[in-house]
Parts: C-alpha cells; structure tokens; sequence
DNA sequence: TTGGTAATGGTAATCATTTTCATTTAAAGG
DNA sequence: CCTTTAAATGAAAATGATTACCATTACCAA
C-alpha cells in the first residue's frame, strides 16, 4: 500500500485562508527535503539557484506565516539568526545540544521518562507559583563539539 | 561585623588586565542596584539622566567584556535584544519562565537539587553519545502570564 | 606629574528583519 | 477557459540592534 504524501500544511493554509503559491510550495520543499534548521538566508541559497526569483523578503514573510500555523517551529540558539524546523510528528518536541564555537545543532528525543515527569511537575508548580500559563519547554545544551574541542586542542 | 562589599567583578578586570573606569563603575552599579535582565538600550536609558555622556557603545563594549570575564551573563529569550545579568552566588543558576505576549521574564530557582541530578545524568549521556563537552544548560518556561491572560479574557 | 596604552564616544557601517508599494497571481464564478 | 479581485510577491527603502573605525580622553605605573 503507497502511503499518498499528504502536505498538511497546504491543508493548515487553506483551512486559514491563504493561497497555496509557488514560493510557499517551494520555500515549504527545502524543510521536507533538507531539514535541519535553516535561517532565512539559508533558506534563500539553498533555492537560489532553482528557484532564483523568489524574493528574500518573501521568504521571511512565508516563515513567519508558518510559524504562527504551526507548520514551523521557530528557534533562537542566541547566533543572531532565527532559525525554522518543520513541525510534524517526528520532530515535534526534542532539544538540542549547541556548540558555542561553531553553532552547529544537534538535536534529540530520547528522553528520559524521569526528565518528562520532572518537567511536568516543574511545571505545574510554577503554574500554581506564578499564575502562568506555560505552553512550551526549551532544554537545551551548550558546550564545544567534537570538532572544536580537537582545533582547540590542536592549537595549544 | 560589617561585611565589606567586595565587588568581585573589579577583581576580575584587575585580574585580566583591563582598568577600572568610570564609566564601567555606572554600568555595572545598574546592575547591582537594578537586578533584572535589562538590554543595551534600557541600561543606557536608565543611565541618561545620572550619566549622559556615556556612549551606547561603550555599553554594548562593557557588556560583551564582562561576559567574557563571567561577570555578567548574556541571555536570548527570542525577543531580539540580548539581556544581561550579574553573575554571583545568589543569582548564579536559574531558569525563566517568560511571557510570549509581554515578554516579562520571571526567574525561579525552586527544585534545584531534583533538576542538579537529572540533569547530570543526561548530561553524562549526551556527552558520550556525541563527544559533547557540554558547559552549560538552559531551562525555560514559556507562556502567558496572569496580565496577559486576563487581557486575553476581557477582549473576548 | 607624565607617558604610554587602553578605553571612550560619536559616527558610519553592517546585518537581520520589516515596511511600503507597485505589480503579479491564485482561485472563485461565470 | 476567461474574468475579477483580494491576497501574495519582489524590489527597494526603512528600521533597529549591534559592531567597526578613529580621533580624543583618561587610567595608572613609573
């Protein structure tokens, strides 16, 4: 049985109003096919060469767009560049480990069950403590990748 | 016994070199009378009326040096202004829980022994598993806080 | 007190992101 | 298939945070 490719966020468009385009189709490609999480300039190489008349300007527009859908998830990792990942069930809740040195990202969800319950009972009391209303959750690490930690070695 | 306020952060200037100047005197009293996680612009705002000739370079210059010294830390909450705080004893580490409407940021450090070891063990995890030197970690809320929530409300 | 050097402050530059506005296009209806 | 029309686009200019440059000033060791 082929599993037809169902695009939901062309359904997350419509069910909103906005017109399935060109550029959204093609902006929207470069995170199903590459992944990772591409800055908006990023986004623009990647499809300048195929895709040479899509504006930079549209490509901001059509991230921001999708991240207020849901369709993307938007990450700052302090580099001074917002950075975007498809939503989808795959990728939907992970955290990252980033090498201060040279910003490369990795991600992963092997959780722990003990950090889900910890999380969720951090959660609730700070609910209750600061009469919030929490939606999401960053964990994320810092430190130097393999790479940086043997340059760095190297130099001493 | 009075205790004499020793202000570690001239020590550390001293420490690397760098001079005492007044102007890094006021910047950093912000801090230390202030609290919070004020930006570039607050910081010299706050000081415009007291100290109108310090340059809102010489701010961002101050600012940056001290977090390379660890006298200050540098967050991103996603609000595109990078904040700062003292570093010391008291403040050393916590988390946010920060408001994606108004941007207020709460900081708490309850639950820190629980937090300490789970967060050692996937710690120890990650950095066998992709050769991380992990130096730091962030854990944040994000949400709505009470006013925004009753904001909300009232224009439904 | 003074000389050398780091620090400063104003201005201009940079870089990511947004706004503006004239032009183009998706998609609804005939 | 062919209009119609509001939404979407792209180019260029604007914005806002941060940084670079450079001539002037101020620590601080001698």
């Amino acid at each position: 049985m082929r599993r037809k490719r169902i695009r939901n966020w062309e359904n997350r468009l419509k069910e909103e109003g906005y017109k399935i385009t060109s550029p959204r189709k093609t902006i929207l490609s470069v995170f199903e096919q590459l992944g990772g999480h591409p800055n908006a300039r990023e986004v623009f190489n990647d499809l300048s060469s195929r895709s040479p008349d899509i504006g930079l300007t549209t490509i901001y527009r059509t991230l921001e767009l999708c991240v207020r859908l849901g369709i993307l998830k938007k990450y700052d990792f302090g580099d001074g560049h917002s950075r975007y990942e498809i939503t989808n069930e795959k990728t939907d809740h992970h955290h990252h480990i980033i090498c201060e040195k040279c910003s490369k990202v990795i991600e992963y969800r092997d959780f722990l069950d003990e950090e889900t319950m910890l999380i969720k009972k951090i959660q609730n009391k700070l609910e209750k403590k600061f009469h919030f209303e929490i939606k999401q959750h960053v964990l994320d690490f810092y430190g130097l990748c393999k790479e940086c930690i043997d340059k760095k070695k190297e130099s001493e």
